[in-house]
DNA sequence: AACATGGCTGGGAACGTTTCCAAAAAGAGA
DNA sequence: TCTCTTTTTGGAAACGTTCCCAGCCATGTT
């Protein structure tokens, strides 16, 4: 690879006016703009990056720290920062978690990659992490932004959405359509923003007078799997429920799949909902009611403090994004329901 | 940020020596080991990425170009390739295509950005871009690696799946299961490996005495999107089918919740397969019959060949990985199918 | 003609490592 | 005690940039 010496000897100048043709700062003459120029061209100059970043002390790179890259959640949300860091020149450096150790061990180590690489600033992507490991990370000099989950000790830094209105919505959204028997598959009780939309959920439907100590709850692992497995297990229980809520898309895609592989008719006989609307519930059969989270303005303002603090910029950030519901065929009234919850159809 | 220079100043040693004990090649005295050991801890400190780079001309950093991160194909592949080089020490720097230009235009740009930021290699996927692009990048020198798509110019570089088997497999499974009026919803026609799929399915359908011309055959963008418009189309149409055959399980997916919607049921009225067997169709409504493409296979044998050429390693590279089907619900023996393939029912 | 002004230019220093090489210290054998 | 070998140590050089400073030359001013 050439470096700037060999084309400043190309063109036959001194290495500050080299330098300064490549930067483009400081007064270079037409001539000599133009015979280094040259020099460039012939050489196929590409400045070192390495170089840059050992003298400046700036990497230009952001790290993003995402658990694991299944499913549709995290996808746009990489694109987003993907797009957002491009436009700004910078670039993105992703790390997902690895190994052996469990997924907080995992994130620790993840995260120790990024900041040993260099990087200028990073987005964390983690809701396993404890306030202890962010009080470790010594990094943490304003240079961290952490997104869908909040720690207290780093409250400036986070940038997460209503839980807690979203699981309000999910009940409300439920109630207004006549539905009192409702089903729910939570994610898993480790996750602390599972743990607000959920209880959130059941509470609006407590202030509402439904007895929630009797409807059907189970746990699973967000998975589409785990939606599928839950589905099973609620219709094998017989438990009488016109509606099932779950805590993400992923579960409600996988139960849709049960039902609809045990004939039992989505929202005719039972309304499904789901929570995050991810890319997944705009296609599924039936498509998919669901809480919309705000997570492009989450993203998109997580992104906007973190250039702010690592580059000194005044890029706008704002807090509190509109939680909305997106109504789509999977959610029926339930007098609209013709039919019983439980009744099963041969198929 | 403490430098290997504070280590050695508290340490009392010569930077030497403290570079020794930070590399751990080169004999140190134990007393002189622990003192410096000592300094290390107390000042926090961490080699510079940077530094390093510039000495060794080798940044641990591998580029990994895509061209959009939607849908779920790409997903297991970015994780595959991050948990390899993580396991290796490498970083991965993901690049997706951003801007104004077209889809070409993006990926030329990508990779440029990838190829200035110093990256060791490179893992492309992409198949808009032309051999004359390829020539074009004088990075090619071997640090390379494409997936997905076969350039001629760089076939050892080039690692992908049989497009033409995986067609034919498709075409072979619809008529074992005695369909013969079939459906197609193909990819773009820009797209190589589409066309390969797509005609080698046709082929063996011409080849078991299929008049292929009287079918029904579109063109969709291989998004969810697409599928649905064109299941509905074909609808519309009331061109007669008992099968549906997608050119990717995105496309797949749509269709079903397109027939879902307009109450046809899959497998009873139509039967729909999809391509690539990609996570989404593990749990579609009904699961999704797909040709399973050795992706993983592949990635894995990319990254082992970039590896070998960027970092003089043996690791193992094989070519030519089996195509199997995904046998799931959506498909159905047409003696079985109970009902001519346009019947609506309403919903 | 002497002098100030400003545009251009060249090269040294620094960024934080690692890799040498030479020198000092420590053993080992006679 | 002396010499020979081996271990341990310190520091210069290099990697490829950018920044800064000093010097050069052509103009314009007095």
């Amino acid at each position: 690879m050439a470096t700037i010496k060999d084309v400043a000897r190309l063109a036959g100048v001194g290495l500050g006016t080299a330098s300064r043709v490549v930067s483009g700062k400081g007064s270079v003459s037409p001539a000599t703009l133009a015979r280094v120029r040259a020099a460039i061209e012939a050489l196929d100059f590409r400045p070192s990056h390495a170089a840059r970043t050992l003298l400046s002390g700036s990497s230009q790179m952001i790290g993003v720290y995402i658990p694991v890259l299944s499913g549709t959640f995290y996808t746009p949300i990489l694109q987003i920062i993907d797009n957002e860091l491009r436009a700004a020149g910078l670039h993105m450096v992703v790390a997902f978690g690895a190994g052996l150790g469990g997924a907080r061990q995992q994130a620790i180590e993840g995260i120790a990659f990024l900041i040993e690489r260099g990087c200028d600033g990073l987005i964390l992507m983690t809701n396993v992490l404890q306030e202890e490991d962010i009080a470790a990370l010594r990094f943490q000099h304003k240079r961290m932004v952490v997104l869908n989950h909040s720690f207290d000790s780093l409250a400036g830094q986070c940038f997460t959405v209503d839980h807690m209105l979203g699981g309000r919505m999910a009940a409300r959204t439920l109630l207004d359509h006549g539905h009192r028997e409702i089903a729910v598959v939570a994610g898993p009780a480790s996750l602390p923003d599972n743990v607000v939309r959920v209880n959130a959920f059941l509470d609006e439907l407590r202030a509402n007078g439904v007895d929630t100590a009797s409807l059907w709850v189970t746990e699973r692992d967000f998975s589409p799997a785990g939606g599928w497995s839950a589905a099973k297990e609620l219709m094998d229980s017989k438990h009488p429920c016109s509606a099932l809520f779950c805590a993400n898309d992923e579960m409600a895609v996988g139960a849709l799949s049960y039902f609809q592989e045990a004939g039992i008719r989505v929202p005719h006989e039972l309304s499904v909902i789901g929570y995050d609307d991810t890319p997944s519930a705009e296609f599924s059969a039936p498509r998919l009611t669901t809480v919309h989270m705000p997570w492009r303005e989450m993203t998109q303002n997580g992104i906007n403090a973190l250039l702010n603090s690592c580059y000194d910029l005044q890029r706008p950030v704002t807090r509190g994004y509109p939680v909305t519901m997106t109504l789509r065929a999977s959610l029926a009234s339930h007098a609209e329901a013709a039919k019983p919850a439980r009744r099963r159809k041969p198929a």
